[in-house]
DNA sequence: GTGATTCCCTA
DNA sequence: GTAGGGAATCACC
């Protein structure tokens, strides 16, 4: 493309207009009117006018009512379902938005938005300008030409104008193009991302058809076949031409399909003559679509009223509001904007290798209101890692690293480690000295190691990024990408991976310093976009700041204090074990009649089935007999293997996983372990552990919990777990209102004994053991939004008994009932469900999916309450419980957190105090509808200890 | 070496 | 039926 030609941009109003609704959280305005889709929207055009340097520019938009195409096929988009509510609300503020952003607008009736778009390319190209079409629709990629270029601004934005890369980072797409995440697609680009080029586009289109507009295409070609089948025959004529030679099914469709495809070609073909006097004024000229300068006036009242703070603020003249110096602005008004800020942002970064250069950034960090901080190091490992530089940021675009310990011939020398740590200690240890960092649990780790305690958190975006929008990614790159339109340089690029990777400290020091402060920099641009969106909702305000932040101090604490075990112990146990698998594998081959390896779930599958031909149960995902846990216990019922592989997995488990694994995992200094809990992962709010994870060590059987003997307390301590009694259950109950459920809460039952004696209308007394493990796996799967199916194969019984179990209960149980009913409305209705305190968990698919996932979404919808709360409540129980460790100068530690239970290392002149208050704390966090209950044991072990 | 598959441990 | 982490095998590069 030129760049001496005039651009003009053509924006596909309406293909973002669903993505804003659907991209964006449920946000509210002032009024709880619906904002999120009005906020994308203007997120996007501000972008947008920022990175393509158009003198003129049309946000185009479908008009309501039927088009040429209606006429043609009746059923022309015809399964599409009506637009929602909350989206259709938002429609006339967008337009007014864009307007007064300085865009004209077009909709012209009859005519879509793909037909208006492609006529206005089409005379505008003819008339020597280069033409960028900004759409998330691969239709349009029909329209490129050397002087047509598609961006899709959502993904990926880049300037149409500048010499197309592929970002670093980007893998390769299979064919050797650029990685298909690069949405800027010329003709190149078009070939590279769909194989075949512009010009065959309608042909690969017809032949795929479009199950969104409702158009077929041949049946079972997807992009692949369509591609293919061009790239042999040249075109969709040359396809048709060849029908009878193409073999297959694929084939066969085709040929059925030979009457559809002409109409088909039609449909998708984009209309480039369209008439658009009337509305374009002067049409053909383009004069009249100059874009205008933004109407600051308007804009202001329209921020205010749809409550859109820091834009508003932004327009009103001030700053950024974070630094002294507001971020250069490129003779923009919105070149600060936040959707805009790191590819405008001048950077300013420096690489600190002196003392004097030290000191003048430890006083600008010192006067900073909020500084960035991240630490590069040697190791992911957080007890192990230690400083390779360090760097800061204190307004957007101004970042030092300061290299510390960069090895290789060309490092430069650099400031000694000591030196500067004892410079920066007075900063990172001043509560006062406000920070924020990218999961700074890992930072705090870091300096830990080297004697440096940090305070003065006062953010953290991977926790912001979290609380916000728990279902997504957090990774710095994404957030980059997501919130300031570029990912940066990543830690792979840098580094390498795999076997190739390099250390950090070998990693060339301007290199690293433009990769650290970018991190730094990143860090606190993405910090100002997500903070003011957590600031305007209460709820999630509350989850971040009073619930999350505090929360990874303390992990981090717990970490670094570690659980003792004991090796020897468990390296008995080991020992034991494999005596005991080289017998049970001596007697599989004896019974198979020769060897094999029996942890392989293939092989067994050959002994199994194809030599011994023992009935298949069922087939795994991939149609292969399955050989887990459930068919091997039937079989045993009949043959002798299956029982010796069940008793071998079992063991080969235990061994393999964690009386092999958790004496290698010992810290070397502290001779603990040191797990690492990941406050960011599971999207209900719960913690997850890793390396190791000490939340699924074996309970349910004598043989696995001898593990848990190996979890010991020092000489003169005790462990101590307190964990709460069915907890998910009563919050059931308290949001539920259930009377039955509050009452058996309330007078202290057996819950499930409370549930059978209902369900099975018993007299309490009378229940059978039978009959409550029937009751206890209803209330299990009821928390898990099960259905009649679920039931039926947990209790091992017929699908029609299950649904008559649960009718009942639902008719014992209205209440429970009715809150399975309305939560699921509620979370198609808002597209996400929330806990008690107000974190939200967004179901996507509960709006989106189809069947199945939309089924997946409505049991998620009814879990998460459930489990998101009781996360909810075990933070703030740990909060509560160190707190006052604190206050009254305890020496007990809390050890470990599983979900529902604390563990606890006390010293036994403390043990009664934490047998007293550690309930008491844990049951008074909230006050529900139902009493709260921590039940606590002690015992030298962790097995004991319940 | 890497990634998918299968299996299994926890709340 | 919910939410996780992880080991071993095997086909692939």
């Amino acid at each position: 493309m030129s760049d001496t030609k005039p651009i003009l941009l053509l924006v596909d109003g309406s293909s973002y207009l669903y993505r804003a609704y659907h991209a964006m959280p449920d946000l509210r305005g002032p009024e709880g009117v619906a904002t999120g889709a009005i906020h994308g929207m203007v997120a996007m055009m501000k972008r947008l006018r920022d990175q393509v340097a158009a003198e003129h520019a049309v946000c185009v938009f479908d008009a309501k009512g039927p088009t040429f195409r209606d006429e043609w096929y009746p059923e022309y988009k015809a399964q599409r379902a009506p637009m929602p509510d909350a989206l259709r609300e938002q429609i006339a503020p967008i337009h007014e938005v864009v307007q007064l952003l300085g865009w004209p607008i077009l909709e012209v009736p009859g005519i879509e938005a793909d037909d208006a778009i492609g006529t206005l390319a089409r005379v505008a190209a003819e008339a020597g300008h280069a033409v960028v079409v900004s759409t998330g629709d691969k239709d349009l990629a029909q329209l490129v030409t050397p002087d047509v270029t598609l961006i899709n601004t959502m993904n990926k934005a880049a300037p149409p104008a500048a010499a197309q890369q592929p970002p670093e980072g980007a893998r390769s797409a299979p064919w050797g193009g650029p990685a298909v995440d690069c949405e800027t697609l010329d003709i190149p680009g078009v070939i590279a991302k769909f194989g075949v080029p512009p010009d065959r586009i309608i042909d690969y289109l017809t032949l795929m058809g479009d199950t969104v507009d409702n158009v077929p295409g041949v049946e079972k070609v997807g992009p692949k076949t369509a591609a293919k089948w061009i790239a042999e025959y040249g075109s969709l004529d040359g396809v048709i031409a060849s029908a009878d030679k193409i073999k297959g099914v694929a084939g066969e469709n085709l040929r059925k399909a030979l009457d559809w495809l002409p109409m088909g070609r039609k449909l998708v073909t984009v209309k480039l003559d369209c008439d658009l006097s009337g509305h374009v004024p002067n049409w053909p000229a383009l004069e009249a679509l100059a874009l205008r300068e933004v109407d600051r006036a308007g804009l202001q009242d329209f921020y205010t009223r749809y409550g859109f703070k820091t834009w508003l603020k932004e327009i009103s003249g001030g700053a950024s509001g974070t630094s002294k110096a507001a971020a250069p602005v490129s003779g923009d008004l919105f070149a600060d904007a936040p959707a805009a800020a790191l590819a405008d942002v001048e950077r300013r970064y420096e690489t600190v290798l002196d003392m004097a250069q030290l000191q003048d950034w430890i006083a600008r960090i010192g006067r900073a209101p909020l500084v960035a901080l991240d630490t590069e190091t040697d190791s992911l490992d957080p007890m192990q890692a230690r400083i390779v530089g360090i760097s800061f940021a204190v307004a957007p675009g101004e970042a030092a690293y300061v290299p510390l310990r960069h090895e290789g011939p060309d490092a430069p020398v650099q400031l000694d480690l000591a030196d500067v740590l004892a410079a920066l200690q007075p900063w990172l240890e001043d509560a006062n000295a406000p920070k924020l960092g990218q999961n700074l649990k890992y930072d705090t780790h870091v300096l830990a190691n080297h004697g440096i305690a940090l305070r003065g958190v006062q953010h953290d975006t991977l926790l912001q990024s979290y609380v916000l929008e728990a279902h997504k990614t957090h990774g710095l790159g994404a957030l980059g990408e997501r919130y300031l339109g570029r990912a940066g340089v990543s830690y792979e690029d840098l580094c390498g991976k795999g076997a190739h990777q390099i250390p950090f400290a070998q990693v060339d020091v301007a290199k690293a310093a433009e990769y650290s402060c970018e991190d730094s920099d990143m860090c606190l641009q993405v910090h100002q976009i997500l903070w003011p969106r957590i600031e305007a909702e209460p709820g999630l305000l509350r989850i971040y700041r009073d619930i999350e932040m505090p929360s990874s101090a303390l992990l981090a604490r717990i970490e670094r204090t570690g659980v003792l075990i004991d090796p020897e112990l468990l390296q008995a146990q080991s020992h034991e074990l494999g005596q005991r698998l080289l017998a049970l594998e001596q007697e599989a081959y004896d019974i198979a009649g020769q060897p094999f390896n029996l942890g392989s779930p293939k092989q067994i599958g050959e002994i199994l089935f194809t030599k011994l031909g023992l009935p298949v149960i069922k087939k795994t995902a991939t149609g292969a007999p399955s050989t887990d846990e459930e068919v091997l216990e039937k079989l045993s019922l009949d043959y002798p293997l299956p029982a010796k592989l069940l008793e071998y997995r079992g063991l080969a488990k235990l061994k393999s996983t964690y009386t092999d694994k958790l004496p290698l995992m010992v810290n070397a200094r502290t001779h603990r372990v040191h797990t690492n809990y990941a406050q960011a992962v599971a999207v209900t709010g719960r913690l997850s552990s890793n390396d190791p994870n000490l939340q699924n060590i074996p309970i349910r059987t004598a043989e696995g919990r001898r593990v848990r003997e190996a979890f010991v307390a020092p000489p003169g301590h005790v462990i101590v777990s307190a964990d709460y009694s069915q907890i998910e259950l009563r919050i059931m109950a308290h949001i539920s209102e259930d009377p039955g459920l509050l009452r058996a809460f309330g007078e202290g039952l057996d819950v499930h004994r409370a549930t059978a004696s209902e369900v099975f209308s018993t007299p309490l007394g009378e229940v059978t053991s039978e009959q409550r493990r029937y009751a206890k796996t209803i209330n299990f799967g009821l928390i898990y939004g099960m259905g009649a199916f679920g039931l039926a194969q947990s209790l091992g019984i017929e699908q029609k008994a299950a649904r008559d179990y649960i009718e009942l209960y639902f008719h014992r149980f209205a209440g429970v009932k009715h809150y399975m009913d309305s939560t699921k409305a509620r979370a198609a209705e808002l597209g996400y469900v929330e806990t008690l305190f107000g974190r939200r968990i967004y179901l996507p698919e509960i709006k989106g999916g189809n069947g199945p996932r939309k089924a997946g979404a409505e049991r998620q919808s009814i879990n998460a309450p459930m489990q998101g709360t009781a996360a909810d409540l075990i933070k703030l129980a740990m909060l509560a419980v160190q707190a006052e460790l604190d206050a009254s100068a305890k020496s007990t530690r809390i050890v470990m957190q599983v979900h529902d239970e604390l563990v606890f290392e006390v010293p036994e002149a403390e043990l009664d105090w934490v047998r007293r208050e550690v309930p008491r704390l844990m049951a008074g966090v909230a006050q529900l509808k139902v009493p709260l209950l921590a039940e606590v044991g002690v015992g030298p072990n962790w097995e004991q200890a319940h």
